[in-house]
DNA sequence: TAATAATGTTAACAGCGTAAACATAGTATA
DNA sequence: TATACTATGTTTACGCTGTTAACATTATTA
């Protein structure tokens, strides 16, 4: 066991994206991580000034996933239509926030507060951006105004679904038969694709 | 000062709601609360199992405060048409949102598990019941799946919408006119009236 | 090679949620 | 009315937390 790790930083961020998945972002601390990657409960801060900037990195790794996934969603290469691929960014994006929940939640949590971590906000812009990309593909020449509009929508439509499908807020609706929300899950091509009308 | 408060329980949820609302809910500690209402660190220990259970509390009252919003903006009493007032309840979920962030980013933490507060669940569940009721009172005699997909379509969008609105996710469109933001808020009206469209 | 910087550990602090033991006040019963 | 009981408050104490300061070890650089 050598003194110097030589990885630290990259291990705790690791570790914390580990422990953050595992168990929600409330319950992570800092002594936690630091074992998690046998290290002292002081080591993290020759890395990082406080707890919210290992976090903020958690946060950031996690944006930087979900736009890979939304670009990988709409690649090109898929030969598919533009709509279709459209289509498949708005389930990626589902899935990632159902997928990895927790993490979802740190990213969107008021405990990081963006304005202070550019990188975090970056992140989180890049994600924005592949929607904006295969909007502007689906709409060519469209108006900035609308395309604005379109790209608000969208993502308030996929951040609010995410929020409502693991709680359960539901109307009092045919209860023996199958809840709201399925009916939405079962149907989301056709929820998706009217989230493109304005 | 005499030694029992005589409402300390009622005196305890309103410091609580009060600090939430002034720090958000991670700054929330049981002994600010219990010094915000003059008494000793462990006095809520007689009122509350645990801290969560006083947080499920002030959370259930932002849900009641949400309700009484939602029914006033929809309420008859207002002459208005239906679709009117569909329009004004949407305004209104987007005015507590903003005008209550913080409350309502703890309505929406994963920290309070609504399952095992069931009051809370019916707080929450009453304020989904008067979109229910408006939604009906617009589409008579809509099916059981079409409401349901209405309600999921602009609770997700006007949750998603909150969410949104003081994130600084933005796409790089047009920077120097108003953001992307802007043009929802200013539209909100004909953002809104889409949504009922599916 | 010696000084310095980088990166680890240990010890200590105040603040946190919570439990246990105790004190006081209100209420029911004899 | 006196006494027991219950409800509701306080004090004390525990382990966990984020953070700082002081110290130890290794790597780098003059």
């Amino acid at each position: 066991m050598k003194y110097h790790h030589g990885n630290l930083k990259e291990e705790l961020i690791s570790s914390a994206c580990k422990i953050c998945e595992a168990s929600g972002h409330d319950h992570m601390s800092l002594r936690s991580i630091a074992k998690e990657a046998s290290v002292s409960q002081t080591a993290p801060y020759r890395h990082f000034k406080t707890k919210e900037c290992l976090l903020a990195e958690v946060s950031k790794r996690g944006f930087e996933e979900l736009t890979e996934r939304l670009r990988a969603a709409t690649s090109e290469e898929s030969k598919a239509t533009a709509r279709d691929r459209f289509l498949e960014m708005g389930l990626a994006y589902l899935e990632f926030g159902l997928e990895k929940r927790k993490t979802y939640d740190l990213m969107h949590s008021p405990v990081i507060d963006k304005v202070e971590f550019p990188e975090l906000l970056d992140a989180a812009t890049g994600a924005f951006e592949e929607l904006v990309q295969i909007l502007k593909e689906l709409f060519p020449g469209i108006s900035e105004d609308l395309l604005g509009k379109k790209c608000i929508k969208f993502w308030a439509l996929m951040h609010g679904l995410v929020g409502l499908l693991d709680m359960k807020i539901e109307p009092e609706i045919d209860t023996n038969a199958s809840s709201a929300m399925s009916v939405v899950k079962d149907d989301f091509r056709s929820f998706l694709e009217e989230s493109l009308e304005i």
